[in-house]
RNA sequence: GCCCCCAUCGUCUAGCGGCCUAGGACACCACCCUCUCAAGGUGGCGGCACGGGUUCGAAUCCCGUUGGGGGUGCCA
């Protein structure tokens, strides 16, 4: 029988996806990819606790947002508890394991007082103790020897058995903790690759001791992905940082730029192109080029990748998949539509799109305080005189682009506009127009966008405009 | 405290003993283009943490120091 590498992305439902596990997904699902292997999903939703069932459906929405699909039905491991507790009853027949009823503050007490390391002394392991109602079934570690592994990313890593402590398998409520089901079910779903975050180092030589005293025979390939961290190169963490794939998604983040970037973070393809399809990264990706140093989220360089994709897409497609961010669906969507090509060279987030092009569509412009004062009071009477003689000229013009255009160039000069050469200066006469009738100094192309405001809306504008200086 | 890991421009990375005067990307700065803003073009700033080895030769290998991170739960 062919071994067909087979991979899993574990997630447990206590949270949203956030870019780290997105990040693990998405190196999961391109060695999987790559190899023609498999990557299945199962959920860790043992902690009865904190676990919120409705977030499983938030994860494997957001993952098929991604375009990082699954293989198979996904398995809960809150439904095959039955095999945990066959676990570990043969683990405590072999003598591996046994029950304790030391409560948090005991340990922690007897720690403190022995001046020691904090964590679990074994103080049970000789009281032979039955199975009670506040009893948790404890994992008996080995005083002696190392336990070791190879890494992909890291290489060899050692852990002497003295500094394990006897962990917990079973809770006083039944219930098993992380690692016992972890390793069960790995070793029965077949999963061949091992692929998570570097937070899990630490449990492997435990994770290896259960395999060996289950008697499984079962070993996994591991590899341990470096840590994203914030700013203050601290682990992302749910509650510090804003990291939730949901919310991207939300502020208008387009799936392939945030694949696409994640993609680089522990990893760099050999020929330095970094914006490329996915297509072209699983080809390239390798888990033995993982790098094994943490990464910084670097949330200007994804908004970079971001622009760069939406700039790549034609303009129904954008308008469309603008579309979802509109808080006035058709009506945005009408006016966007000429405007599409201009709009979408000018944003970073989909979010962008609606307030561009809201002068438009609304009846009344609402006219942003820094741009009235920068844009047109500044200017005094060249201002004023600009104004009056685009109203009079758009009056009277074609309304076309190439129309507007030369009436303004004409209202440039005519309101003192003037390059030394004699030419209308229209960088800074386009400004009160601009302010008058889009409300801001920044923007879409103004000849453009007076093409969609129309004539009435324009001249109201910029009489308005005057009458309030 | 103990255990494990990490260390190339501000950031993400390329580099796997000579091709390195260290390459690219994002960010930043300047200029060009230009109806604003973007985009685009050109140029610039900026890095192998430190100290020892090994070697004819080290960003690349080894050791130490320093700095950083992860773990140390009846969370996952």
């Amino acid at each position: 029988m062919v071994d067909v590498p087979r991979l899993r992305f574990a997630p447990s439902p206590t949270g949203y996806l956030h870019v780290g596990s997105a990040r693990a997904v998405l190196f999961n699902w391109l060695v999987a990819r790559r190899t023609g292997g498999e990557m299945l999903l199962r959920i860790e939703d043992t902690d009865a606790e904190r676990n919120r069932p409705e977030l499983t459906d938030n994860i494997l929405e957001t993952m098929e947002w991604l375009g990082l699909g699954w293989d198979g039905e996904p398995v809960h491991q809150s439904r095959r508890l039955d095999l945990y507790r066959d676990a570990a009853e043969k683990l405590l027949a072999a003598g591996r394991a046994y029950w304790c009823d030391c409560t948090a503050e005991q340990v922690q007490a007897r720690a403190k007082e022995r001046g020691g390391p904090p964590g679990y002394d074994g103080f049970c392991r000789e009281r032979g103790l039955e199975r009670g109602p506040n009893t948790a079934l404890r994992f008996r570690t080995p005083d002696e020897g190392t336990t070791s592994f190879d890494d992909i990313v890291r290489g060899h890593v050692a852990f002497e058995n003295a500094v394990l402590e006897d962990f917990v398998l079973l809770r006083s409520s039944g219930m098993p903790t992380f690692l016992l089901p972890n390793v069960v079910d790995d070793a029965d779903m077949g999963i061949t690759h091992v692929v998570r975050g570097e937070e899990h180092v630490n449990g492997t030589p435990k994770y290896l001791l259960l395999s060996e005293a289950l008697g499984l025979g079962y070993r996994p390939v591991f590899a341990h992905l470096p840590v994203l961290v914030n700013a203050q190169r601290k682990k992302l963490s749910k509650r510090r940082d804003s990291v939730s794939v949901a919310d991207f998604r939300a502020e208008g983040y387009l799936p392939e730029a945030m694949v696409n970037y994640l993609a680089l973070l522990g990893w760099g393809p050999p020929d330095g192109v970094e914006i490329r399809p996915l297509s072209e990264i699983v080809e390239l990706f390798r888990l033995e080029d993982v790098n094994s140093s943490p990464a910084f989220f670097d949330v200007k360089k994804l908004q970079a990748f971001n622009a760069e994709y939406i700039r790549a897409l034609d303009a129904d497609t954008f308008v469309e998949r603008a579309r979802p961010h509109f808080t006035h669906g058709d009506a945005t969507t009408e006016v966007l539509r000429p405007m599409a090509e201009l709009v979408r060279d000018r944003v970073r987030l989909l979010s962008e799109v609606e307030p561009m092009v809201a002068f438009l569509r609304d009846d009344e412009v609402q006219v942003d305080d820094d741009s009235w004062q920068k844009g047109v009071v500044k200017l005094g009477d060249r201002g004023v005189a600009m104004l009056e003689a685009a109203h009079r000229r758009l009056g009277s013009c074609e309304w076309d682009r190439d129309a507007i255009e030369a009436a303004l160039r004409e209202a440039a000069v005519e309101a003192g506009f003037v390059n030394p050469e004699g030419h209308a200066q229209m960088s800074k006469a386009q400004s009160p127009v601009r302010v008058a009738t889009t409300g801001r100094s920044v923007g879409p192309p103004l000849f453009e966008s007076l093409v969609v405001l129309g004539r009435e809306r324009t001249l109201d504008r910029l009489e308005k405009a005057r009458e309030r200086l």
